[in-house]
DNA sequence: AATTGGCACTCACCACGCCCGAGTGCCAAC
DNA sequence: GTTGGCACTCGGGCGTGGTGAGTGCCAATT
């Protein structure tokens, strides 16, 4: 009995499911793939994938169907990226060349994944807790209000309005003001959003004293806008594509459209994928944390100037995929996207 | 024959069909309606309905349902909005009340409001066109570059970076900024972001010969802020209510879920429909220009600060909806919301 | 002129029964 | 370990007939 023989079937069976999604029959798969052994060994090697639990048939007198485990096992070993056509990575360059500014290079790519995989695109906003500072602006509004603008290296604009308790329009505080403009951004353009509220720290004993409060409150402000997950923000597209592969879920699509508008759980599903190095990284089925997405395929990637990704994308889809060819979008989206954000 | 009872009569039909979604016969009507007559002249009725293209029979021995027409003129002559029961109205204070920021108010107001009516929400964020000028505040950010930053009335932020090709780091270029900022925010503060434009033109005259050039540079991102549509954001939640209405759409909910995605196209919906006045607006079915929206009816309305609406939200569902209910839901969260922005 | 009861007719829908064929598991032979 | 043969299973497609809600029309009534 050949190991490789029946790895190649459990290969031959999650291809022809994924083309025809009809579960597939010993006979059906001679007549589509040299296998060079008849169709009573292929039962005979069906009958142990289905014991390890690789394989599994809906009901009695009908073919095989992968589980989650056989995809996972198809996704591991038995699969190789299949590399985009030339048309196709013309199209991805040209479309996100003619980006402006960053939200319409996220809405681009968002929309080409989900074109090019004909599925669920997600794709997360450039972290601000992955970019570092390019300029950080103090600006009074009148009162004793003062503006806080935080511009990051990823083109990210943030702002915040500080009630500080000082009347900003004297002189002094005007002075104060702008030594302290140039000391918060010397102390902080360059490194990224952690290590810049560390900086701030350092810093009250060099400065005025009268300005440490303010100081602070900036400090207390800056981390607060790094840990804040409420500020970063997915952009979804291609639900329609949902619609499309509506029988390849149990129940119905609803629950996957319910996930898809909890952009928290996105933002945490992209979160822990994108640490996993460089890779596209794929979560099938019921490997998916989320209730709402159990029945659904997770591919995703880092992507972001440089080796350091600073946010992730991705696709989600029914189970029942072609990972290869998507894994091969979604990795090609990631690494244009990431050229142009590198400017 | 009686004007009067033929219009009861369509009555009822709508009433009952957006409650059983079924076709709805003669003798059906009788028995859930106190019209005083027998279901021979109910037929009769409802002969003349079908007639006037109010009604009609989806195959010969059925029963049947509202045309569009027929639920415009249910929706303008037969209906009355239902008041909110006094525990959504605490629902919608309570958890509107507890919004941090405008993202929050924003993201609490789509969930609301697609929990409450169980369709698809809208909410269009407050727009730039109708709010005014708080604050105008220039930036150098070192070299020859400006931040342009915009502070609404509503709010909001907007920021842009500006070339000047003057090297702002010279004590000649700083002295020039603070008097700009101080004749710009004197020219916009408290004017429409369309006056402030406006404001801006006049200026040129009485500032120093230099920064004219510069001047008229940040009137150009001015009205360009303003026109850009593409600033705009909407907020869509509440799409897996389409899922539970599936079977009210002639073909899938697909086309509807694209249509969804074009934000472009929702803007320009709730755009135009909040320029019609106070009241809530109803676009039924075919009336919508837009083609994948056609089998769908937009119920919309537009709130802000006082009586100008800054922003317009509204619901997307099936043609086959309870409008009374939608209709006043809609107009309760717009109240709500434009109380809370009002602060 | 409007309303009503009666009546024949139409069709969508459902349930039943039937067949068919793809697919399986098992076994004996190679 | 592989192969051909064989009996068995069972989901799905298809015609058939019954049922009932609903209609349109007509003659009688108010």
């Amino acid at each position: 009995m050949s190991e490789d023989r029946r790895l190649a079937v459990l290969r031959a069976i999650v291809q022809d499911y994924v083309e025809t999604s009809e579960p597939v029959g010993s006979k059906a798969l001679l007549e589509r793939h040299q296998l060079g052994v008849s169709a009573a060994t292929v039962r005979n090697d069906m009958a142990v994938l289905e014991e390890e639990g690789l394989i599994a048939a809906p009901h009695t007198s009908a073919g095989r169907i992968p589980t989650d485990a056989g995809y996972r096992l198809f996704v591991d070993r038995l699969s190789t990226v299949k590399p985009l056509s030339g048309a196709e990575k013309r199209a991805i360059s040209t479309l996100l060349d003619g980006a402006m500014d960053l939200d319409d290079v996220v809405d681009r790519t968002v929309r080409l994944l989900a074109s090019l995989t004909r599925q669920v695109a997600v794709v997360q906003y450039p972290s601000l807790t992955r970019s570092s500072v390019r300029h950080i602006e103090l600006v009074p509004l009148g009162g004793t209000r003062l503006l806080v603008v935080l511009i990051t290296t990823t083109g990210r604009v943030e702002q915040r309005v500080l009630e500080t308790g000082i009347d900003l329009g004297e002189p002094a505080a005007e002075r104060m003001l702008a030594s302290l403009r140039s000391d918060v951004n010397g102390a902080t353009v360059g490194r990224t959003l952690a290590d810049a509220a560390g900086g701030l720290g350092e810093l009250p004993t060099q400065v005025d004293p009268a300005a440490r409060g303010l100081l602070a409150a900036i400090a207390a402000e800056l981390t607060e806008v790094l840990v804040e997950q409420r500020e970063e923000r997915v952009v979804v597209a291609g639900t329609s594509n949902l619609v499309r592969a509506g029988e390849d879920f149990p129940t119905s699509i609803g629950p996957v459209l319910e996930a898809l508008e909890e952009h928290v759980v996105l933002l945490k599903l992209l979160g822990t994928v994108s640490e996993q190095g460089d890779s596209v990284a794929v979560r099938i089925g019921a490997e998916n944390p989320y209730a709402g997405l159990q029945s659904t395929s997770l591919v995703t990637t880092g992507y972001g100037a440089g080796s350091d990704h600073v946010a992730a994308l991705g696709v989600v889809g029914p189970t029942r995929m072609d990972y290869p060819t998507t894994m091969a979008a979604v990795r090609a989206v990631a690494t244009y996207v990431s050229r142009i954000l590198a400017e």
